[in-house]
DNA sequence: CCCTGATTCGC
DNA sequence: GCGAATCAGG
């Protein structure tokens, strides 16, 4: 494979897009993450702006590129999707060490069932989706704290969007979409480590007692 | 271990 | 220019 116009242009928007190099790379086939990244500096489009996460340290001490150097500074404030919760004084967007595994099956729950997985995942196992009603999934969203659910459809808009077929150990598989139509994908964004979600939606799956609070309806 | 991007350097 | 190997961090 080489680099052709319509790869290097399909490269640059999903890089532009914030996509990761491996993903590019899967994207375009016939190439790794490496020569993904190679080409991504050759191009010179390196630091992404946008709400890019990245920061990966990069060049701790030693970067000895002599003039390749363009002084670019990393963007003095980077707010990278962080509104932080409820008045914090702190910036800190770790998940509370106190956080009870309260498990919250959103969808329906009338009493505290121990079933970890709040809808979708179920269906997952049994691979047939309840015949009752048509959208089972998605969580009653009266009950999340606005907060949560700002960051989280902050996060859904940079949802990988991938397909049930692409659902592996490490993605988040939180349902997106109304299953019926052709708009429906799964989130897959990293998942938190044992966990079938991303940080975000582990957050709306599973919070803290003290978060729960009757909202009217 | 999974992942990320950055850099080096032989080709 | 290319990208595997390697490095460094999360």
């Amino acid at each position: 494979m080489s680099w052709t116009d319509e790869r290097v242009e399909l490269l640059k928007k999903m890089w532009t897009e914030g996509q990761s190099a491996s993903q590019i790379a899967k994207e375009l086939g016939g190439v790794t993450r490496n020569a993904v990244i190679g080409k991504v500096h050759r191009l010179g489009l390196s630091n992404r702006v946008e709400g890019a996460p990245a920061a990966a340290t990069a060049a701790p001490a030693a970067s000895p590129a002599p003039s390749a150097r363009p002084a670019v500074e990393p963007t003095p404030a980077a707010p990278t999707a962080a509104p932080a919760a409820a008045s914090a004084p702190r910036p800190e967007p770790e998940p509370e060490p106190e956080l009870e595994p309260v498990v919250r099956p959103a969808a329906a729950a009338p009493r505290p069932t121990p079933a970890p997985q709040p809808a979708a995942p179920a269906m997952r196992k049994t691979g047939i989706v309840p015949a009752g009603q048509p959208l089972p999934p998605q969580p009653s969203l009266n009950e999340i704290s606005p907060e949560t659910l700002a960051s989280v459809r902050e996060v859904e808009k940079r949802a990988r969007k991938i397909s049930l077929m692409e659902l592996t150990e490490r993605t988040c598989k939180w349902p997106i979409g109304d299953p019926a139509t052709d708009h429906f994908y799964f989130c897959g964004l990293p998942s938190q480590p044992g966990k079938p979600y991303c940080e975000a939606h582990v957050s709306v799956a599973f919070q803290p007692m003290s978060a729960r609070r009757d909202r009217r309806r």
